[in-house]
RNA sequence: CUACAAACCCGAACUAUCGUGUUGCAGCAAUGCAACAAGGAAAGUCUGGACAGCAAAGAGUAACCUACCAGUGAAUAGCUGGCUGUACGUUAGUACAAGAGAUAGUGCCACAGAAAAUAACCGUUUUGCUUUUGCAGAAUAAGGGUGAAAAUGUGAGGUAAGAGCUCACAAUGUAAUAUAGUAAUGUAUUACAUGGGUAAACCUUAGGUGCUGUAAUGCCACGUAUAGUAUCGUUUUAAGAGCUACUCGCUCAAGAUACAGGGUAGGCAGCAAGAUGGCAACAGUAAUGUUGCUACAAGAUAAAUGAUAGUUUAGAAACAGAAUCCGGCUUAUGAGGUUUGUAGUUUU
């Protein structure tokens, strides 16, 4: 697996079909201001990890600023991600993963660049 | 010159590192390189179209929309110019308009007041009875107070007292004629009418609108219950079902053959060069049009256009994110600029 910092087409959660299988049977822990749902797949899938990024059109109604959120989730996962992908490479295994941004504020760059390192490493963790 | 308000213009630039989408080129591939990559409102979904589908793409009613005139435009509830009315203003002018009809009908008009619409409480006049008072009836809208609004205003005649009852002048409305204007309409004359307002109450009149939206729709692959389509064929029982908000009306049996279909989850087209933008000339008061030159690959589908660091403007920039496309309207919007208005200050 590349150590690389890219975050290509192949690499994100599409299939509406996997998504709903991880919303309705995907196991998930809060680490604030994320929450992270994950689920193994037994599927052979184009690539080992599968990621997605959201937050609720609730709590945020202008496009604009959900437009943000998800950009700035996906960027620092990309940053982060290395850790996690020798995890998977190690045990072998596929996972589905999407990073839901529950706080109601719009937040903070740096606050994201402190917790997502954090994230990746349980999530290695509980990989394994 | 400063402050405030309104309208319009504009809607950051550069460097480095990492990263995303599309296209092109190279490569067996991994990948690499290059180009391009949100808006003036992409928003609200308020409107008009293009395009597509639907029953025979029928009729009527209902419903909805529009409502001074002319021009403009594919079209509109848009835009431009004009007319009229209202408000402000000494004028010039500026702003706004929910700008057809109250003489088709129904309704409504709080409080106050006799009465809010086929007006008699007080008052005025008069008749009868009683005859001191008073009681009953008739006529009368001049005077009274209330109110947003009280029966067009002033004067004279007239009368029992009064009254557009009559006359003069004036006001408003309608019609006719003349005149200016394409027209709305203005001006003048004549005639008639004047017993309120409200149509942002129902309604009436005139004109218009079929419905659904690109998750439309067409094609390919996968795949197979018998829903559908086409052809053949059959029936007259028309109840029932389907088509629209309703009525009329129209369509529909079983069976056979062929195509092919529920569900699931994919791909391609639709899908980016057009009522397109910019500049110039000409026509027009203008909106706009014509001609010439020139520019234009965002096109995703859990959905790209970003992050970090530094520099600059001006303060690590407002409102805000395409999803079929285009026109208009409405709303949001930082700094700076332009114009207009208001207030203040300074100088002459």
């Amino acid at each position: 697996m590349a150590t690389t910092f890219s975050y290509s087409k192949e690499e994100k959660l599409k299939s509406r079909k996997l998504l709903e299988q991880l919303f309705a049977t995907g196991k998930s822990f809060n680490t604030f201001p994320v929450k992270v749902l994950y689920l193994e797949v037994e599927e052979p899938l184009d690539f080992p990890i599968k990621i997605g990024v959201g937050c609720s059109s609730r709590n945020f109604k202008k496009a604009t600023d959900r437009n943000r959120i998800k950009r700035l989730l996906r960027e620092n996962y990309r940053l982060n991600k290395a850790l996690l992908h020798t995890a998977i490479a190690a045990t072998n295994k596929q996972i589905a993963v999407f990073f839901l941004y529950i706080d109601k504020t719009m937040p903070e760059q740096e606050i994201l660049q402190t917790k997502m390192p954090i994230v990746v490493e349980k999530l290695s963790k509980l990989i394994q």
